[in-house]
DNA sequence: GCTGTTGGTCAACGCTTGTTGGCAAACGTA
DNA sequence: TACGTTTGCCAACAAGCGTTGACCAACAGC
């Protein structure tokens, strides 16, 4: 009766058993890499059920990571220790979500992946650094650097594998990025005007 | 009769041509997807001829991103402003040079670059920190965030593309990161110990 | 003149990929 | 019982990949 739900009635778990599978193959090799096959496998189904719920390769990944990184709202932590707080609260979902490892694995190849990504900081990131930063217009610029710091420690620790990033245990990671975070979102600015 | 170069004689022009066309394609698409095809297309030669001057794609890669950072020594600026002077040497390192980002690009997906990276971080950056950090013990912790820290700008500006940070000079990626660098590379630890 | 080496092209190989359509059960409803 | 829908597997497809070996043209030295 009802289309508004494409497949839905009873073999839910069949569809989260593939974007469970998917969402790991993502993370671990990549969007080229992780094969359509290689996923059914994991699933333990044939490879074209992949294609009766998700259409596509595309239309799989887009499944595969919905994402909210759920920010905590600027105005419940104190100014001064909202450095502390964004990172904290990054290095939990980066702990135990696996979607954001897969985001950044294929963001690198894929221009769709990347594209949301950069919607992420737009819509997630920015709007928290407008609240706190002096001047509102340099929200972007404050937020991507940010992004830049979180990004780069989450490459080298989950993507690259350094070993001596590998080895930071998460306070230790709290208390060395996040007086950098308070200070890209609430310093002035570093060069003279 | 000097049997010390594999090929070299008459038509290096060819062999720099197709290594100029591979760092192209590697930074720009990823391993999987700068197929040695395009790369012969690029430089106009047939594919089989990769084969023979490089055996492999591996092979291939592996002479495209032959990579020295080509550091200023610790002891030629002062301790206070090696944060600067790093960032900097780094910001034009990237801007001029396209085998950073092929290495970047590749080696999210490919062990080999990863590890790769991983050597020269090790011979390359931690021996500096080791040269200013309060206690050597720590030095690859400190040189893993300041790499943390540099990849992660490189990410979101050279292969992310997040227009804020694209938008960045590189006059203000410097002011705004060597007081990072600085901080990891020379601060006491931030926490109790 | 021949002849061997070098630089290069052409056509094909075996394989894997994403994707498709047909067919077989299982099930709910009438 | 009969039937339509759902859920799934099987076999195949066209395309693209890395890689190989046979063949050509030019040029060197004897």
């Amino acid at each position: 009766m009802s289309d508004e739900q494409q497949a839905g009635r009873r073999s839910d778990t069949t569809r989260a058993s593939i974007l469970a599978a998917a969402r790991e193959r993502f993370a671990a090799d990549g969007y080229e890499r992780a094969t359509i096959r290689a996923i059914a496998r994991d699933a333990r189904i044939d490879p074209s059920m992949v294609m009766r719920y998700f259409t596509n390769k595309e239309g799989l990944f887009a499944a595969a990571v919905a994402l909210d990184l759920e920010l905590p709202d600027p105005a419940d932590a104190p100014r001064e220790e909202l450095g502390r707080t964004l990172v904290r609260h990054f290095v939990n979902l980066w702990e135990e979500n696996e979607v954001l490892t897969a985001l950044l694995r294929v963001g690198v190849t894929n221009p769709a992946a990347a594209e949301r990504m950069q919607g992420v900081l737009r819509d997630q990131l920015i709007p928290v650094a407008r609240h706190v930063c002096p001047d509102p217009e340099q929200a972007p610029a404050r937020a991507a650097l940010c992004a830049s710091q979180v990004l780069g420690l989450a490459l080298t620790r989950y993507v690259l594998r350094f070993p001596a990033s590998v080895a930071l245990s998460g306070e230790e990671i709290v208390d060395w990025l996040a007086p950098t975070l308070q200070r890209y979102l609430t310093a002035e600015l570093p060069h003279t005007p």
